[in-house]
DNA sequence: TTAATCATTCACCCATTCGTTAACGACTCT
DNA sequence: AGAGTCGTTAACGAATGGGTGAATGATTAA
């Protein structure tokens, strides 16, 4: 496959539960791997590798700490969630044009079986 | 594991290309099952596949073709991008939330090495 | 300098996922 | 009824992804 697009891989990313824990941690503030590791109760080396996926597609960045220059912290960064925003505010535009004529439509076709429209 | 979250599941449906092609394909109109199969290139059972995954996140539902029972139309429900928006929200109000401390933080922190701030 | 710590990359295993072809069930049409 | 069409499920191989422990690099502490 040629390269996935952005979207791709901050979906993928995000897809992950652990991925999406971390997300949610780092709300409240940045947090050292080593912490991010013991929170999720795994192997150093396996929140590494979330991080790195985290951390290539943009959704998080690493900054060596200043007091010990062993850890890395890492924290947020809005613009890929951003652009999930609007790729998520152009499909939802999907009902907000169409909404007149959807719930006029919805009103003929409520349920599975339409009503009959057409004929052969 | 304890089944996936419901978050978990449109995440992972929305990360491959060819299902989030799919619903950007449905965001115009409904499309039978053969016709999504013939626009990407693909096996019958492959885009079967795809949008089983799509139908049980709900993102899509399927109907039988009033004039013609063999073909399965498809077309976008709007839930759970409500509820992909919904999570989108709490996480991009730690910016808002934070905005203040944060550009005032942004200011020390820039960059991954500050230049000379501190220490020799 | 030597030992200990933080986090990474490496090599490997197991489970899942995506694609294919073949077979099947359901429906349409003559 | 019989042939043809639409879409699905079934079975299988190739690729991907997430987990582990061992080894490596960098930094700190004794």
């Amino acid at each position: 496959m040629a390269t996935p697009s952005a979207l791709d891989r901050t979906l993928s990313a995000l897809a992950d539960p652990t991925r999406r824990g971390v997300v949610d941690r780092l709300r409240q503030r940045p947090h050292p791997a080593g912490e991010l590791a013991a929170a999720f109760d795994m192997s150093p080396p396996a929140m590494s590798r979330h991080l790195r996926v985290l951390r290539q597609t943009g959704l998080v960045e690493e900054n060596i700490d200043a007091d010990d220059a062993r850890v890395r912290v890492y924290r947020l960064r809005p613009e890929p969630f951003a652009a999930l925003r609007g790729w998520l505010d152009e499909v939802e535009s999907f009902w907000e044009d169409q909404l007149g004529a959807f719930k006029a439509h919805a009103e003929r076709t409520r349920g599975t079986k339409p009503p009959g429209g057409r004929k052969s």
